[in-house]
DNA sequence: CCAACATATGAATATATGTTCATATATCGA
DNA sequence: TCGATATATGAACATATATTCATATGTTGG
């Protein structure tokens, strides 16, 4: 399984001023989250405003239950929140950090992929 | 599939403002490919500088193959770039995106984790 | 309370994905 | 050229995950 041998030539970097791997495990749980395109067009929408569930069903032109099991993930990764008012739930962006987190990933896209 | 009706309360936010739907995909697919711990932890591990692929195997305990697969989706995503030198391969991040793209993502984590 | 509407959820299914094993390619030294 | 080392890759397998269908929960108006 661990076919690695001791010695070897760069031994360079070893400071451990880097996250411990338990948080490194966190960070890619949320990058997972971000990593499904039906849920990245929920969260861009939200971008603009709280949603309820029926709108963005109809923005995203699917179920409304695939789209209420994606917000579920969403809500437990604690990026959107609902808000309920009589029978609608309105949901949003739960903080700041989610547009940077999109942001950030889109400047890298519109960079790379050559698209200006 | 769809049962959804028009003519509804909320009836706000419909600039297309937005990114297109293409654009969103490959986001979801950049996200996707920062949603493994292994892939992450190469990433951060890369953050301190250069590393051949049997350092980074023995650093993340982990078989050659699966490291050298993971780097490839990295590669292919254009996130890390090879630099061959002798029979060694030394990977890097291939631009300063990454880094904030990993850091947008640590910031959400230590600030909803509760960690501090 | 009951019917209608809005949302949530469990089970099932199909697909995607990460790791392992075996092997291929590439580079260097003798 | 041959053996050793470093990396890459294809196939197989096990696991994870997104959507659908059916149904449950929650809310309002009559």
């Amino acid at each position: 399984m661990n076919n690695i041998k001791k010695g070897h030539i760069c031994d360079a970097i070893n400071q451990s001023d880097e996250p411990d791997i338990e948080v490194l495990y966190d960070l890619s749980e949320l990058f997972k989250v971000f990593g499904d395109s039906t849920r990245i067009r929920i969260l861009t929408a939200l971008t603009a405003g709280e949603m309820c569930v029926l709108h963005l069903a109809e923005h995203l032109e699917m179920g409304q239950s695939a789209v209420s099991h994606q917000l579920r993930i969403l809500r437990t990764a604690g990026l959107v929140r609902p808000r309920r008012e009589g029978k609608t739930v309105y949901y949003s962006l739960d903080d700041d950090h989610v547009k940077e987190i999109l942001e950030a990933g889109l400047e890298h896209i519109l960079h790379k992929g050559g698209r200006f």
